[in-house]
This record gives C-alpha cells, structure tokens and sequence, in this order.
DNA sequence: CTATGGACCTGAATGC
DNA sequence: TGCATTCAGGTCCATA
C-alpha cells in the first residue's frame, strides 16, 4: 500500500496526535522485519518530539533517540485518542502498540514486512544502515533537475529500476514509478544514461507533480488505504497505466502493455512512451 | 562497483 | 466447494 504520499499522509495525520505525548508502555506482537534493538521498558517516560519522513521511512523523534518505523508493503498506522474512541483489543496483524498519555499508536502489518527499529541518533550504524543510502527527496528542496540529470547519466539500468532503487530519488514505487514515467513518455525500460536532459526534465516534473497529487488527495494509492484516523484515502488518482494491461490508453488508446522488471511489474503504453 | 535473484510473510484473487 | 497457484504498494542481502 504505501509509497511516499500514503507515508506522508499518515505523517501528518500521526504528527498533531502525538507530538508530546509521553510513552508509557509498548506492546509488541509478532516480529516484525528487524528486532526493536531495545528493551520496550526503556521507552517508557520518554517525550515524542514530532515525527518526519525520510523515503518511506518515518522518525519518531524521542527525548532520548529516535523509533524508524516502516510501513513495508502491507502496514498502516493508526492513532486512537484514549478518551474519545477507545481501541480494540489487538488483532493478529496487530505487532507494535506505542502507548502513550494521548492515545495508542498502533502499527497494523499482515504482512510484517515493516519495521520498528529504534536508534540511539540519526547517525547511529542501525539508521544509518537503513537511511545512509537513501537519495534526495523528490518534494524538498534539493531535489533539482541539474543533479537529476546527472544522476541519470551514471546509471545504465533501466530507468524504472533506477528510480525504484531510491538512490538518486526517494519514494517514488511501483505503481508511481510506471505513471511518472506515463506522463514523462518514457519506457519502463528506457537506460537511465540514454535519457536526454528535455526527457529527464519531463520525468523530474512528472515525479513532483504526481507525487504532490496524491499527498493532496489524501494518500490514494488507486486501492485500500486509509490514514491514521481511519479515513480513506480519495482514490481520485486513477492510474493511467498501473494494472491496466490490455486496456485502451487513456490518452490513445492503445492497449497498455505489461513487463516484468526485476520481478516486478511495469506498465507502459507502446505508443505514448518512446524508448 | 553493478546487476540479478532470493528472501522475508500473509491474504486475496484466480484457476482447475 | 476445495485446493493449488499467482500476485501484491518494499528493500535488504548474498551471489556472480
């Protein structure tokens, strides 16, 4: 479910509920991707300073260190204010209950690819290791066309991999990787190095402007997710070529193709996008 | 160093 | 209806 947007959307809808809050406990279900790295008993008293975004990563910003949370393909945060609408018991997929004076936050995962990982600062080996690599975020202010184009110039992979591999630019996945390239006109399987600075500078704007799109409409992944008070997501952003093999592009309605790259799937339409 | 495939895990959808 | 197979929004890691 998440790329960037959903990440960003449940940012900001955890961030007003839990700046301040003081931990008091914290629940754990099944393991999750990585062990914790803490005893859960050294959280409580802490103070949560805010919470930010990194990639698809979120920094829960403690007194004393910081909690990566990652969301993984399947996972989702919800905060519940204790007084206004007490929790449910913990389900199965249930696996990280952050208790706090304010209210629960609680990771939902089915799939537990995601991650709860506390580290001592940012520059801790345990962040660093997960956060070291990442390139420059596509809504900052860093992130430009000059060095984009530079960077595509020393990757010879295809440029859907490029920008899934979150090196040069972070947060753009799956389902946005194939319609930012959609809207640039490039193929999935396009080089990187090949792309000329026009192309890389559709492609660059394609990725500010889709990715802006759906942090605004609320996180609409195309499928089920919702925020962390619940609320769905718009799903106003209809793909145009994701999980549309075989159907008319919506632009020229040739039938939109399918391949697999790197064992995942890229949609593209033959006509609209040039090698 | 890059490129590739495998691994992690569960549930929903599809096919026979 | 039942059971097997395929696929899913991520990303780290071992291997070549």
């Amino acid at each position: 479910m998440p790329e960037l947007p959903e990440v960003e959307v449940t940012r900001r809808s955890v961030v007003k509920n839990i700046t301040g809050a003081r931990i008091e406990s914290l629940r754990l279900g099944k393991p999750l991707r990585w062990p914790l790295g803490i005893d859960p008993l050294e959280l409580a008293g802490q103070t949560v300073l805010g919470v930010r975004r990194r990639g698809k990563y979120l920094l829960v910003d403690l007194d004393d260190g910081l909690l990566l949370l990652h969301l993984g393909m399947s996972g989702s945060l919800a905060f519940w204010p204790t007084r206004t609408n007490p929790p449910p018991p913990p389900g199965p997929h249930d696996h990280f209950d952050l208790w706090t004076d304010r209210g629960l936050l609680r990771l939902h995962d089915p799939r537990r690819f995601g991650a709860a990982v506390w580290a001592r600062h940012e520059q801790d080996p345990v962040a660093e290791k997960l956060l070291g690599h990442l390139g420059v975020e596509p809504l900052g202010p860093d992130f430009k066309p000059d060095a984009f184009h530079a960077g595509l110039k020393t990757r010879s992979a295809p440029i859907k991999q490029v920008l899934l591999a979150g090196e040069l630019v972070v947060g753009v996945g799956n389902i946005y990787a194939s319609e930012t390239l959609f809207l640039a006109g490039i193929r999935p399987s396009t080089r990187a190095q090949k792309i000329s600075r026009p192309r890389a500078d559709r492609l660059f704007a394609a990725i500010i402007q889709v990715l802006n799109l759906a942090v605004e409409q609320g996180g609409s992944t195309l499928r089920n997710f919702s925020n962390a008070q619940g609320e769905a997501g718009h799903f106003q952003v209809h793909a145009h070529v994701y999980g549309r093999a075989g159907e008319p592009c919506r632009v020229c309605a040739t039938p939109i193709r399918w391949l697999l790259q790197g064992q995942r799937s890229s949609y593209f339409c033959p006509k609209c996008q040039k090698p």
